[in-house]
Formats: C-alpha cells, structure tokens, sequence
DNA sequence: ATTATATTGTGAAATACGGAACAACAAATG
DNA sequence: CATTTGTTGTTCCGTATTTCACAATATAAT
C-alpha cells in the first residue's frame, strides 16, 4: 500500500522518533499521545492521526509502546546507520557545524569539508579539502547529502558542483533560493528573512503564535491616489 | 479592512522585498511576476494572488513597478531601521551569526551577545556581556528581538530570561522545541532534523521535489503480528 | 464482577492554500 | 485606428491538512 508521505508530517516524524529516544534513555515505557504533541508543539490530536496513518497502533488506555513506535519509526523514516554529510564552504558557519557533536544523536556526522582556502586555521577533527577533490571524495565515499555554506556569489557554481558530484540532498544556508530538481532535494535556510519575520511579529504587536492582523488600506482612500503614482 | 497575512505569505513577502532591493540596485524599473516567482521559488499566479491580496496593483503589460512595490511592503511589513537583535550564548553557532555582515542588508544588526562564559576569546565587534546584564541592557536598548544558541540544557531558562526581559521574538537554534505565546513568538530552526529530513528524501529514492510515495505494510500482513506484540 | 475513567482511533467538518484558467485591458504594432 | 500581444487580476476549483467530537475500549478501582 502506497502512502504519500508530505514533508512536514517527515519532519513530525523525525521529531517524533527523536523524542522518544530520548524517554526511552529515561526509562520510559510508555507515552501518550499528548505527551508527544506537547513535546514537539502540536495537537495531540494530530498525533494520533499521522500514527493512525501509519497504522501504528497504541493501547486504549495504556498509550503507546515507545519501543514498538521507535522501532517502526525507523523502518518507515530509515534508520540513520553512520551516514554521513559533507559541508562546502568552511567559513564561519561551515566549521561551527563541522564542530558540532550533536549530530551523532542523530545518526550522522560530518565527513569533510571543502573550502578553497585551506590553509585557514580551523580547529576541526575533521579534513577540509579543496572543492576539486570533492567529486572523487563524495564517490568514494558514497556520499549523498550536503550543506551548503559558501558565499552567496558561489553558491549557484557549488550547487552545479555538487549535483554533477551526484549529492541528492542539500541544506542551503546562503540566500539564494535554490530549486529542488528531480534528482536533487534542497532545504533552504534563511536565517536573515526568518529574523526579519521575527520582527514582523513583533512589530504588528504582542507576536501572536500563528497568524496575525493586519491594518490594510481600503480600496478606496488611500490606496487610489497611490495606483495613479503606479501607472 | 483587516486581512490575514499566514505565516508563509510574510516570508513570501519578506523574499520579495529583498529581490525588489536587488533589482533597484542594478537599475531596473519594472519587473513581472513570473521574474519573482522565478526568484523565490514560487508561480507566477501566486506572486500575483499575493499583490492582488494586498491591493499592491501593476500595469495590464509593463508588469510592477519596483519602487513602488518596495515602498508598499516596507508598509506592510515594517520598515526594518536599525532594528537590533541580541545574541543569548555566544559559542560556535553565537559567535559565527555575531560575525556575519550580511545581515545588515536586512536592516537589522546585532547589538551584543550574552554568555556565562565572557572570558573566551572571540573575534567579534560586539560587546560580550554576562546573562545578568541581559535584562537591563533589553530594556536600554528597546531590544525586542533574541537568538537563542545556547547548550540545550540551558534552553528552558534562557527562554524564561528572554521573556522576563520583554524579548518579543526569538529564533531559536536549539534542539528543544519552544511554544509561542501570545507575547513571545518563536520559531525553532533544528538544523539536525532539517539533516535527517534531507537523508529521509535521499534514501527512499531519487529526491522528489515535494513528497514522496512510501511503501507501507498493509493492514494485514506484516501489521497483524506487529499489533499483537504491541499490546 | 461491575463501574468508572482515561485514552485511542476516526469520520466529518473546517480551513487553508496553491494552481489553472481566463477575462480584462494596457501597450505595442502596423 | 484597428489589431495583436502579453501581462495582470480574479474567480473557481481541487486538494491537502488540521481540528473537532465522540464512539470504542482497555485498564484501573471498588
Ligand atoms: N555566518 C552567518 O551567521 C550567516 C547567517 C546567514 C546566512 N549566512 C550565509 O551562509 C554563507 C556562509 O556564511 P559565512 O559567514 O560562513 O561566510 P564565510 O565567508 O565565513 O565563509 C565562506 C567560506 O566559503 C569559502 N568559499 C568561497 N568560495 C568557495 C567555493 N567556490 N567553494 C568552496 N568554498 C568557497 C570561503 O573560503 C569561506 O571560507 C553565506 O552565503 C552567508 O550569506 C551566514
Ligand atoms: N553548532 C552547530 O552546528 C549546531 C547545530 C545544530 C544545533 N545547534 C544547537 O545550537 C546550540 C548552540 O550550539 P553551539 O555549537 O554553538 O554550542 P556551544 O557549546 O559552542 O555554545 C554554547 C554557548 O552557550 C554558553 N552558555 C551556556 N549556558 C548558558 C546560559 N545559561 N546563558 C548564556 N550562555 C550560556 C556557553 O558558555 C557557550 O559559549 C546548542 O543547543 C546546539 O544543540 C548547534
């Protein structure tokens, strides 16, 4: 039975799995629906829904099975078994995350990175090798996923890199805007866009949690002197 | 008239302003919808819907007029003047975001950065001062707006700080899921999750652009054994 | 054993959202 | 001036997603 699976349920799930790692290491055997919505900020009803979709099932009373869930969580998401990620562009940002120990939480670690300037000094356990040997390195090595963290000038020429080097999967954290293609997913971040959208909230009031109010000029009134200007 | 803007149409608009800047500063005047949406990542027809929702109207054939658009979104969404953020925990992640210039292009800057550890050296601009002096120098500087990089431990009590200081708005980088309130509006970035979201898209084949069809196991089958050891 | 209680599972309703299509119309062309 | 062309503005539509509400039911309590 085919299912579609949409990327923010994913992103539940990912967040779902990880949670319950992290009761399981406490000891916890069971958890309950609310238990899991309160953890990663959604209605319990939803959970129960996406395991519902899953159908992965859970006690009438006694909730669900934390092992039982993990367990299928893995083989649904895949388990992340010593995969392993590039970075290109190891600049400020680039070797913050090459010196990140967190990842290993998540099943994957960083394996190089690649920086046309390697003679920087950087305090990584990790080789920074020139973009040329990237190809050969992400061969040999079977690698499929990337961050990219290189100046926005360079960002379009290391993208065409990184797809000719056969990477599927690229978290972006310049600014430009890169396109998922057929054989090659991208995840954007913006961190100056998400800050502006911070301000934003506030700016409009007391930051509301989803969705805000806005004071907009009527048709009439202002807004027709201002499409004169316009035309 | 009052109009609801969601959380991804903001984001839309925030993109546009920052192409539209792009584009006065090469000189052009006038630009089509299809160019933004080409821009950020969007259709044509969205960008259009997106105008034509907030009254911001073009010409039947020389498309939009970009200073005027810019203008009208600087209205909508707030002129960013030398808004000032801070940064709570000034380790790897802190101090690379303190050292990034190209936030300024927003129109936003970093002010200072807070750490119980002011003693490291850190190749930064700004002042590193420690927690306790966070809530008055908030308060000196009308500082609405924080980013959150400090050990996971420490997330729960920081966020309690940022909020007794009267901190509006916070990005958080930490693996701990924060909950908006009506008073503090936060948006969570986990980059580990965004990385096994990116493994999730790649393992399962070639990369689709937006979803993806997964196998499950039928009701029957697989399933029925699984609900027994699960009960 | 019976009753009470808490929690799941799910169908239906509500919402939100984006896409396609096309009429309206300004500009260009001849 | 008439015609062609290209782009906007808007309506309609389908779909994806979330919330609501409550029946079903496993466990706990007495
Ligand atoms: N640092 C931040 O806080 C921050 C915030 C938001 C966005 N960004 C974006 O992230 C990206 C990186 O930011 P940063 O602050 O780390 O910049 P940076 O200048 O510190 O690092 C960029 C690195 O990329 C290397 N590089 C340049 N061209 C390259 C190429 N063709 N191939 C491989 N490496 C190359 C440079 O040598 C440098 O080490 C930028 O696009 C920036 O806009 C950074
Ligand atoms: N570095 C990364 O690449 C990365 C990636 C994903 C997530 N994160 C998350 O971002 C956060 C920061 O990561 P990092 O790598 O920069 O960690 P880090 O240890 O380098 O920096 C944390 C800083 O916070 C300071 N700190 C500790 N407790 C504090 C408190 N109560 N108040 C103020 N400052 C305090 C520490 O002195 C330290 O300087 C962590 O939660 C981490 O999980 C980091």
């Amino acid at each position: 039975m085919k299912k579609r699976l949409n990327k923010e349920l994913v992103i539940r799930l990912i967040k779902y799995r990880r949670i319950l790692n992290q009761l399981k290491s406490l000891g916890f055997e069971r958890v309950f629906s609310n238990n899991l919505g309160d953890a990663i900020g959604v209605a319990p009803a939803l959970v129960r829904k996406d395991f519902s979709l899953l159908f992965l099932g859970g006690n009438k009373r006694g909730g669900y099975n934390i092992d039982y869930l993990s367990e299928k969580l893995d083989a649904i998401l895949g388990k992340a078994q010593n995969q392993k990620i590039i970075i290109m562009g190891m600049g400020k940002i680039g070797t913050a995350l090459a010196q990140y120990k967190g990842f290993v939480q998540g099943g994957f670690e960083v394996a190089a990175g690649f920086d046309i300037d390697v003679s920087l000094p950087r305090e990584v356990s990790i080789p920074v090798l020139p973009p040329e040997k990237m190809q050969d390195f992400v061969r040999e090595n079977n690698i499929r996923v990337a961050v990219l963290t290189v100046p926005e000038d360079s960002a379009a020429l290391c993208v065409k890199m990184l797809k000719e080097a056969g990477i599927q999967g690229i978290l972006n954290f310049t600014p430009v805007e890169i396109k998922s293609t057929p054989t090659c997913f991208v995840h954007n971040i913006n961190i100056a866009v998400e800050i502006e959208n911070l301000f934003f909230q506030v700016i409009k009031n007391g930051a509301p949690p989803e969705d805000w109010e806005t004071e907009l000029p009527d048709e009439e009134g202002i807004w027709e002197e201002e499409e004169a200007e316009n035309s």
